[in-house]
DNA sequence: GCACATTATGGCGTTACTCA
DNA sequence: TGAGTAACGCCATAATGTGC
């Protein structure tokens, strides 16, 4: 494998999570979304959520976190992932929500939970050229515990009068909080223009 | 003044629950 | 049983803020 990539021992995981885990996450995440990446490009939105929902999997089987068993709660409320054996309802250093974006460092959330994230960076290339048969790169990914008031309330112009997204959470400060909570990076890819790009004679 | 990050606000998708 | 609501999953872009 001809990737650069830095792994940073000094970031703090959860209880219970591996570098093992994370690396062997990755891998399957990439190996999986790769096959669908015309999901992608029909609607971006989707796509993501498949990305979240592979990372969720991916540590339910390489990690002690795991999905919760009652698949109405799996399906739709916080977290994603509870460590095993915390019970029906974990304390936020037992939650693990797997979320994927595109975007350099920007959060969104449709609610405010304390926890731990896990955040996978991803970027689509069709042409694969920068990992030769994959078409989907995870090029950083995040861990992190955050609070409840890490998260701003983002207001929606939704109503009666017109459509509109519904609200959302953003985190605060993300590129502050989030700079040194990379647990993996790719050294060959970096943000220019607020863009992922390769990085340049790579 | 430029480059970049952040904020605010626009959008779309699914599924489950509640209640008339 | 069907409609409305609430919960979840996100992206894009323009305007504004900030640091060099």
């Amino acid at each position: 494998m001809t990737r650069k990539e830095n792994w940073n021992d000094g970031v703090a995981l959860p209880p219970g999570l591996t570098v093992a885990a994370i690396r062997k996450s990755i891998q399957y995440v990439e190996k999986e979304s790769s096959e669908l990446v015309e999901i992608y490009l029909e609607q971006a939105n989707v796509f993501s959520a498949i990305m979240g929902i592979f990372g969720a999997k991916a540590l339910d089987a390489f990690s002690v976190y795991e999905k919760s068993k009652d698949s109405n709660v799996a399906q739709q409320r916080f977290p994603d992932l509870r460590r095993r054996g915390s019970g029906r309802n974990p304390p936020p250093d037992s939650c693990l929500e797997s979320k994927a974006s595109k975007r350099p460092w920007a959060l969104q959330s449709h609610y405010d939970h304390a926890g731990w994230y896990v955040i996978w960076r991803y970027w689509v290339d069709p042409t694969m050229s920068v990992d030769p048969g994959r078409s989907v790169t995870i090029w950083r990914v995040e861990v992190v515990r955050l609070e409840k008031n890490d998260w701003k309330y983002e207001g929606s112009g939704a109503g009666k009068q017109g459509g509109g997204r519904t609200h959302t959470f953003g985190l605060r400060w993300p590129a502050e909080k989030l700079r040194d909570k990379a647990v993996y990076e790719r050294l060959d890819i970096r943000i220019q223009g607020g863009k992922v790009v390769p990085a340049n004679g790579e």
